[in-house]
DNA sequence: CGGGTTTGACCAGCGC
DNA sequence: GCGCTGGTCAAACCCG
């Protein structure tokens, strides 16, 4: 079965780019380097926006089975299409006008590059969306009047979210500007390979969001948001710097994937996670997480990590009554949201302030290309944060998904079934409440509705 | 028992 | 060349 979706925090993001928060995008793009942010719910309930959709300029892409190994490798054709959505709303760019955009009056300042244009021709919405940036490994940074490195920001009037640092991506969901950054020499670690060099280029792809408020994380760790691929910690380290110890993970899926992810939370912010893939995973996604060797171990306080738990997700008030009673996806949460809901935060009450930005890094070895990957076209409703898929989209994924039918265990599948093959404006709110569940912040890729053994686990040294 | 996490040690890249 | 730093290994331990 082809699948292109590699099911980690980027494909989410990438499904979910949207955003709708209504007030406008905050996406930033310099040149061929871009940084976007994505309006999600505060970092407390946060919880992945949507399922993943992989858009492409003409539509919904196929998956592709060469694109397994490279869980990048979706994020180039999307560029354009989902420029779209921030450009309506962007003041970002305001510098490059366009016949469709309209509403980019801002302070003048644009940091988009020639692209912009013709990313703008296409826009038609003033929704949120997330992206993914290639950021040049060897690019020195320099530091942006809020205090992070930026090297992108064409002017201090740049009309950007604010930004947070960690590892050189920025981020930052409660400054009232963001700047582009491109990363300061990026190395990643490829231990004992003897073929590349430690630290050296290497692709790597750095997602930055909001994190459970820091009393509900495991001491010295993370709550790491699970995402759909399985992952086993291999090492901690205090980063010098940072209060925070970076988190090892590798893809556990597959004995020889070399995927691997780094968890840490940003030195300046630490309601936001940076989270760092590298690497790729060589395999498809695992047909059902809790198939998953070793993701099975839940979680013993799961009851007392209110915020962070499985029950962290983010079910809106008013979407319980928008589910379908045969949404078997809803039903593993169900008990959950009853038992929790004066605990479950409403994303009406979320911060829409609090943005993640997701920016790809991805370093070449003889020359340092950077561009904006994708946005998407999954647009958020204002209020609601629920996706809204565009119309191309209700009609897509029958055939995509028809395969995944036979995998009736698979909630994953699903939901993605669901949620792309039906009739958007009846389920896309529950649909996407599902969604909320399945990416449970507290799993730290453990099972469903499990969360991470590390939240009852005490790091001696950190 | 098989999978996870924890954590000190080891190793290599990088800057001086 | 040396020291610092970051990334990984691997033994010990935990958990279901």
């Amino acid at each position: 079965m082809e699948n292109k979706y590699q099911g980690d925090l980027a494909d989410i993001f990438r499904g979910s780019s949207t955003g709708a928060t209504s007030g406008g995008n905050n996406t930033a793009t310099s040149g061929e380097s871009s940084t976007t942010v994505v309006p999600v719910p505060a970092a407390d309930g946060w919880q992945f926006p949507c399922h993943p959709i992989i858009y492409s300029a003409s539509g919904i892409e196929e998956p592709s089975v060469q694109d397994f190994g490279d869980p990048f490798s979706n994020l180039r054709d999307p560029l354009f299409h989902d420029l779209d959505m921030m450009s309506a709303s962007s003041t970002l760019f305001s510098s490059t006008k366009d016949n469709n955009n309209n509403n980019s009056s801002n302070d003048g300042t644009s940091l988009f590059g020639p692209k912009i244009p013709e990313m703008k021709r296409r826009a038609t919405t003033g929704n949120i969306f997330s992206s993914m940036l290639q950021i040049s490994p060897t690019t020195k940074l320099a530091m942006s009047p809020c205090g992070f490195p930026m090297s992108s920001c064409s002017s201090p009037n740049a009309n950007v979210i604010g930004a947070l640092v960690a590892n050189d991506a920025i981020i930052s969901p409660n400054s009232s500007k963001t700047c582009l950054v491109e990363n300061s020499g990026l190395q990643i670690s490829s231990p004992r390979n003897t073929g590349i060099k430690r630290r050296k280029s290497q692709a790597k792809k750095v997602v930055c969001i909001p994190a459970p408020a820091p009393a509900n994380s495991r001491q010295g760790g993370e709550v790491v948001p699970s995402d759909l691929w399985a992952w086993r910690k291999y090492g901690q380290k205090p980063i010098k710097g940072s209060p925070h110890p970076r988190g090892y993970y590798r893809c556990s899926s597959s004995k020889g994937c070399s995927a691997r992810k780094q968890v840490e939370r940003s030195r300046t912010d630490p309601n936001m996670l940076v989270i760092t893939y590298t690497s790729e995973h060589n395999h498809p996604w695992p047909t059902q997480r809790n198939a998953l060797a070793g993701s099975t171990r839940s979680q013993p306080n799961n009851s007392k990590l209110t915020g962070t738990s499985k029950n962290n997700n983010i079910i809106p008030n008013n979407s319980q009554s928008q589910r379908s009673p045969t949404d078997t996806s809803f039903k593993e949460n169900e008990s959950d949201i009853n038992d929790n809901n004066t605990s479950s935060i409403s994303v009406a009450q979320v911060n829409i302030s609090t943005y993640p930005k997701v920016k790809e890094e991805v370093a070449e070895e003889d020359h340092h290309h950077q561009q904006l990957v994708e946005m998407r076209d999954v647009k958020f409703s204002k209020d609601s944060y629920l996706p809204i898929l565009p119309d191309s989209s209700n009609q897509c994924h029958d055939d995509f998904f028809a395969d995944l039918v036979e995998l009736e265990a698979d909630p994953l599948n699903l939901l993605f079934a669901k949620t792309l093959s039906g009739d958007i404006n009846e389920v896309g709110q529950k649909k996407a409440i599902d969604t909320f569940s399945l990416y449970d912040w507290s799993g730290n890729s453990k099972k469903d509705g499990n969360t991470s053994s590390n939240n009852n686990k005490g790091q001696a040294d950190t």
